[in-house]
DNA sequence: CTGAAAGCGCTTACAG
DNA sequence: CTGAAAGCGCTTACAG
């Protein structure tokens, strides 16, 4: 492979000066600039970026470190991440910790011996020695969607609770008193929040949240699977299973399913995390939406922004309710004219109905 | 952050024998060792991966191209190969080319100058100039899922000709005479060849695939919508379509349900690549699988074979077909007994029923 | 406008 | 077993 020294050599010019004209430096004669440009072509030359980092000391690289590619809600998350940093003209390597706080250490280390220039990270747990250590080590960091209290660190992330009362509104709307959710892994705030926003919502019914009716899930679906299948065992199940995220909601279809239950007949359902295949479930899924391009763009932003010197600040976007028939029949049905997929119904408001 | 010279003051010896340490060299005096791993651990070293790369002129790191990240079963085969390299001592950078060649030129090319040790590819079309030299350059590469003819590059994917021939013994049975397919791009192996063992396998019943029943998508979901629209608005709509991905299924199914029709009554649905969601559609689609882990897996070894320079050869995996409700009741319907999810049928055969 | 030289943080023959 | 030195491919003050 072509270096710096080949394309000096056919142009004729010091390495200095093949550099200035690669970087676009102003001080280089028209002249020089042409001879450049051809030894460049002619050897199909291109800088090692590998050596341009380590002189440079910046690696136009973003770590991202999610806690699950396989869930559409990050993969989503990762795109818009990837796209939004392309535009500023980063790249930006993924690490997968598949909800495992090892995998999320390995690749958190990895990317740091890397030398990227910053990290994105969704927290798979309340933050390790490593992670902590890099926080305070000044390396820019962002925390995206999930965040560690008591980190100097600026967090992207949504919020949730209005939308979650709309949704304690709704299933209260359609009689039903027994709620039960599936929570994540206490050790993430998703995890906690979720439960909260839920058990604060039923409480302005004067609904508890009973130990028996918060199941311990993972965010991933066999967690979801294995919940629900707790709940069915109830002496009094629940009348509604709130999934703190998508996967685990499939995870209670796969349980209801094999139960030969029916939703929403025998058991409602309900996620945080709405994803396109919600549309066409049986029956379509009511979920709670996030702007979740918005998010990952947002978090490349503030990242950046710390990255190159500027301030960062922490930005919190509203989620939104989306209602389909998991909960049961809505009281207005849709009218038959409204258009596939997903609308708003009435002024505007975090709520929005489906037909379906 | 500490450099190896820090080390090394510490450690006092010279930077030589902190690097002797680091790599495990056997010529190393247990003292010299001992106050190295000392020095190391007080101040938090970590050797400066781009640094050891300039050096050695290897990254360790694999670079994975991939047509759309946001495509389950390409998120699947992502996974796995981050997985299995990692088992190998390798990490992956994932660059997600969106169905764009464009895209996946500049993924290419920013892989390629940050020197990564060997190249992971799903062409979005039939070969750029660019990636053809890096072929041709020698630069270690292996094809996954879809190829490029023609160019010496081992080729990891799946062969669905069984499969598809048993799908439409399947759809003949149940009395479907009228099939169409939403074809991927033609610039792609996957889009060209799914395409031919549909047409293969209905000429065996007699049936053609006029050129009506063959929807130009490019493996997005919108393009499924798009091509579904088209054959609903045929004088003579087809009775089946066969989706060549699991994202143009969505796609129509979106169309098919906001013409209020239903599956299978009113048309049937059936798709190429399974994903989970499919046991909880409404209805359950009937879908052909591939052994994504594996073939993921299998691409890492035969890249890393080449790039540790070993042999590598090519790898054709089977792929199978799982009947579900999305083509009509089948003839005999699963036995109540028989458990959730997808389950063989009979003896061992490319085709498998699910309860659904 | 241009080049010689230093240096980024490592590894590795080479000599002892 | 150990260290001094060269060198990987760049960039960038410094001097001219």
């Amino acid at each position: 492979m072509a270096s710096i020294k080949d394309v000096a050599a056919k142009a004729g010019v010091s390495v200095a000066t093949v550099s200035r004209v690669l970087n676009d430096h102003p001080s280089v004669s028209v002249d020089a600039r042409a001879r450049v440009a051809a030894a460049v072509q002619a050897l199909g030359y291109r800088p090692n970026a590998v050596a341009r980092s380590l002189r440079t000391d910046q690696t136009r690289t973003l770590g991202l470190v999610i806690s699950d590619v396989l869930n559409p809600y990050f993969t989503e998350l990762a795109r818009s991440v990837e796209e939004e940093a392309r535009a500023l003209g980063y790249s930006v390597i993924i690490g997968n910790a598949d909800e495992r706080p090892d995998l999320q250490d390995h690749h958190v280390r990895t990317l740091l011996d890397r030398r990227i220039d910053g990290l994105l990270v969704s927290p798979t747990d309340g933050g390790s020695p490593l992670m902590l250590d890099a926080a305070h080590a000044g390396t820019p960091m962002v925390f995206v969607d999930r965040w560690i209290p008591g980190v100097d660190v600026p967090v992207v992330r949504s919020d949730g609770r209005a939308a979650v009362r709309a949704l304690v509104a709704h299933l209260h709307g359609l009689g039903h008193r027994r709620l039960a959710i599936i929570a994540g892994p206490a050790a993430t705030t998703t995890g906690r929040e979720r439960v909260d926003a839920f058990r604060e919502a039923l409480g302005a019914y004067g609904l508890g949240l009973p130990d028996a009716y918060i199941g311990q899930g993972d965010f991933q679906a066999e967690s979801g699977r294995r919940a629900t299948e707790g709940f069915l065992d109830l002496a009094e199940p629940p009348e509604v299973v709130f999934a703190a995220d998508n996967l685990m909601a499939l995870g209670a279809l796969d349980a209801i399913r094999a139960r030969g239950l029916r939703v929403p007949d025998d058991i409602a359902l309900a996620a945080f995390d709405d994803i396109r295949w919600f549309v066409h479930t049986d029956p379509p899924i009511t979920a709670i939406a996030q702007s979740t391009g918005e998010l990952g763009r947002a978090a490349v932003r503030a990242l950046v922004d710390r990255i190159e010197g500027r301030r960062a600040s922490s930005v919190t976007l509203p989620a939104r309710l989306v209602v389909r028939r998991s909960c049961g029949e809505p009281p207005s049905p849709p009218s038959p004219s409204s258009p596939p997929g997903t609308s708003p119904v009435g002024a505007p408001s975090p709520v929005r109905r489906s037909t379906s």
